[in-house]
DNA sequence: ATCGATATTGAGAATCATTATAATCACTTT
DNA sequence: AAAGTGATTATAATGATTCTCAATATCGAT
């Protein structure tokens, strides 16, 4: 299997902090990087679940997690939804659907995210709390559910 | 201990959904009432266990949802925080401490809420996904954790 | 290519938050 | 007072996730 663009970026930052880019973990960022959203452990066991046990899938998450190789979503009761990591995939923002609990990816118009951007500093300046991100989850029913 | 006035709207409320406002579930909607963000059933069990045992906090977490009194929030691995829902608290956002979990409420400006208002309006125009409501969660450090 | 040190894996047990079950209690209604 | 209805509580069960540890794979040095 030829390697994408995206993989090679990934495995080269792996590679300057001295993690290895095993098979699992390939093949769960390439999991990934094929997905329209964020992703859980038992999803990824049900499209890998043939070369990776579910042990290692949690492991592997923790260790890219950790190597901010991919990012942590948490939208729904009880499951952790994984994706590639900003600088990977680009800013966005997501669709949760209230009833399955599905998410996808979505992307907004420039000048609201700019906005946004213009908020999260203001509130930096105003309370005690240090901004670093913001996420906007807009919640309704998917297709399926609808 | 007076009633306040926001007791008597969900008093009333429950009272029509022949749902009843007993002791343990009228402290942790007090409880709630006061936090300056969502709390998790352990939280309220930090501050009220002494009268309302862990099994019950759950149970009334449960059917104070299902009545549409409180409503969940998901940010942090693992746990469900909940607080008081929109019509009792009003629209307002969050700010999530990657450290350490907690959440705390926050107000935008309105001109934004007005056109996040606009965008998840369009949203449901332009994909096959019903938007019913938006959340926005801004990550970063609290004054505890910075 | 081989060796030894170190990192990773795989399988299962253990843990944590949460939910379901079942027995008991409180309050109404008969 | 007996019977119903809903609520409470202790406890068992569940599902997602983490941990443990022996087996395996990888890297750097030889």
């Amino acid at each position: 299997m030829p390697e994408t663009n995206l993989e090679k970026q990934i495995a080269g930052w792996l590679q300057e902090r001295d993690i290895r880019l095993t098979s699992g973990r390939r093949t769960i960022v390439r999991s990934l990087g094929v997905a329209d959203g964020p992703r859980s452990a038992s999803d990824l066991y049900a499209s890998i679940g043939d070369t990776v046990p579910l042990s290692s899938i949690y492991r592997s998450l923790a260790v890219l997690e950790e190597a901010g190789v991919i990012s942590p979503h948490y939208s729904t009761k009880g499951v952790t939804r994984y994706e590639l990591a900003e600088w990977l995939m680009g800013h966005h923002h997501h669709l949760v659907c209230v009833e399955c609990g599905q998410v996808e990816d979505i992307e907004i118009a420039s000048e609201i995210e700019t906005q946004l951007e213009a908020i999260v500093e203001s509130i930096g300046r105003e309370v005690s709390f240090a901004p670093r991100d913001h996420a906007l989850n807009i919640e309704g029913l998917c297709s399926e559910c609808k």
